[in-house]
DNA sequence: CTGGATCCGCGCGGATACTG
DNA sequence: CAGTATCCGCGCGGATCCAG
């Protein structure tokens, strides 16, 4: 992502310029297919790996670990080793983490309040683009 | 119905399973490079396309074309031509897509407030890793 | 001006096997 | 149990050309 002077200047601007690079660095962090939820699951409390694995869902090995660094990497999540036959490594958020926690559970209600009317937008959607191919011309 | 319960639940069990399908399929939705920053940009008001390109960034044609056709399905955006020469066409937030906005902003906030505390999490989490690396077995 | 159509590189993410 | 290593398909997303 090379700093490009100037994509998203305008003259009379709101000034908000330099805050959008914070915005797009953060959507760029959590635009994957798993950060959001293992960052919800986690809110309910610590976790260990594989309990976390059956929580999420879906999710593979591989894809959980690489999730799991770089939200500790972002300073999100915490990683507890004990080490103990067999290891045990704990995984919790942080400050940080539960502080990100609010806007994500703000996204998730909203979800679930309102997946109806998105269930129902995305009906008429697909009505209407048949009504259109319906009359090409008139 | 006032201030639903349960969508945050106890450690243990969380039997909010059914929720989770909703929550996946907005996150399957919005967790694309360019959704978040569209949406953002529409709110703060109606714009055409070329406009909203050059307010977006250094987004391709193709890209803003299909993610504010996905926006359209899912009810966030509505499309406005107007058949003049050159063509004009207007998209905008529906009240959806308002709606949306709330917790789309709620994020972005966050974004600006934290970015130099994700930074700092940052800057320590490759110090730790110098660290255990220096000292590899002791 | 507003896109659609096409080609293509690259990286996400899944599957599997292996290690400590 | 908690990962790492490797292979690989597929789709995202960019570039370019073309059309209404």
């Amino acid at each position: 992502m090379a700093k490009q002077e100037g994509t998203l200047r305008k003259p009379g601007n709101h000034g908000d310029t330099s805050q959008c690079e914070h915005i797009s660095r953060l959507i760029a962090r959590i635009s994957d297919k798993w950060t959001l939820l293992v960052v919800r699951v986690l809110g309910r409390g610590p976790c260990r790996f594989n309990a976390l694995r059956r929580e999420v869902g879906e999710i593979s090995q591989k894809m959980l670990a690489s999730t799991l660094r770089e939200l500790e990497e972002n300073g999100f999540v915490s990683r507890t080793v004990t080490p103990v036959t067999p290891p045990q490594v704990e995984y919790a958020l942080t400050q940080l983490g539960t502080d990100f926690l609010k806007p994500v559970q703000s996204i998730a209600d909203w979800a679930i309040r309102n997946s109806s009317r998105m269930d129902a937008a995305r009906a008429a959607y697909s009505k209407r683009r048949a009504n259109e191919r319906a009359i090409p011309s008139r």
